[in-house]
DNA sequence: TTGACAAACGATAATAATTATCATCTAATA
DNA sequence: TATTAGATGATAATTATTATCGTTTGTCAA
């Protein structure tokens, strides 16, 4: 805990309990939680915190780098019509995906320790960065609010 | 167009002509869209449609398979204080979410095209498969509807 | 310390994405 | 071609998330 005061420091951000409790929620919980499920744990030993609260610091620690997002396309549905096996490219910025075909991939080999009991059906790749238009000189294009 | 008809007939849909231009835009869309973005498509040919006939129609597709979402999370945003690099599991059931290490897979390479000027920052794996709960002898979780 | 001020909080309203409802219409098939 | 289950369009409802706003609380300089 010490270290995310420090990085509250670094960021200008003010320590409040609220800010604390939440991330240790966050910290103990492993199942990589919705905002939600977050707020249920954290309800726990701060029963009057609102879940505007909650939502308001994720937003905080999510543009201040102190979590990251599991998934960048959270915010809507997206969809494909191949259904054939194959990767992604993914831009930070736009959110723009792009297809990277299987045989472009070499083959992705997991070794040892899997969590027990787990079937993987299909192993899918994310390139993640920035696409030709990002990372254009006129630099990012401005990338939506959520 | 006509394997699309044909997978309809298989599976009992009726081949409607608003559901021809969707799947018709959706085929020649080749940058994963939103049900917004296909009905902005569909719409130019097919005015009086209503977005709920293109989100009711994008459901069907789906639980039939004959689209795929490229996103299991986008329902509800999703996050993590691990901000190193790892890898993820992913239950298609329950759409749990397991973190895998970064040396319990080998590195992933990338040969040959690649969509020109695209800056790869990370590579991320996802597992996709069934969790040990799901896969158990009980038959999977029931899965949320969306 | 304390006091001023920016920032954060809780309550609540607003927005965006998606699903549900329902009366009308149409594709399937007999 | 008549029947009917299923599809459509209009619209209401729900869910996830963000914005607003008056009050409260960290932060920092005096």
């Amino acid at each position: 805990m010490e270290h995310f005061r420090q990085q509250c420091r670094d960021r200008g951000l003010a320590i409040t309990h609220q800010r604390e409790v939440i991330y240790r929620a966050m910290s103990e919980m492993r199942d990589h939680p919705s905002p939600e499920a977050i707020y249920e744990v954290v309800r726990a030993s701060l029963p009057s915190i609102s879940l505007g609260t909650v939502y308001k610091n994720i937003r905080t620690f999510l543009d201040s780098g102190l979590v990251k997002e599991v998934s960048l396309h959270h915010g809507s549905l997206r969809l494909e019509v191949n259904t054939t096996p194959h990767h992604h490219l993914v831009c930070v910025s736009c959110k723009a995906i792009v297809d990277l075909l299987e045989e472009d991939v070499e083959p992705v080999r997991l070794h040892r320790r899997r969590p027990s009991g787990f079937q993987i059906q299909r192993i899918s790749v994310e390139a993640v960065g920035l696409c030709a238009a990002c990372a254009g000189d006129a630099g990012p294009v401005r990338k939506s609010a959520r």
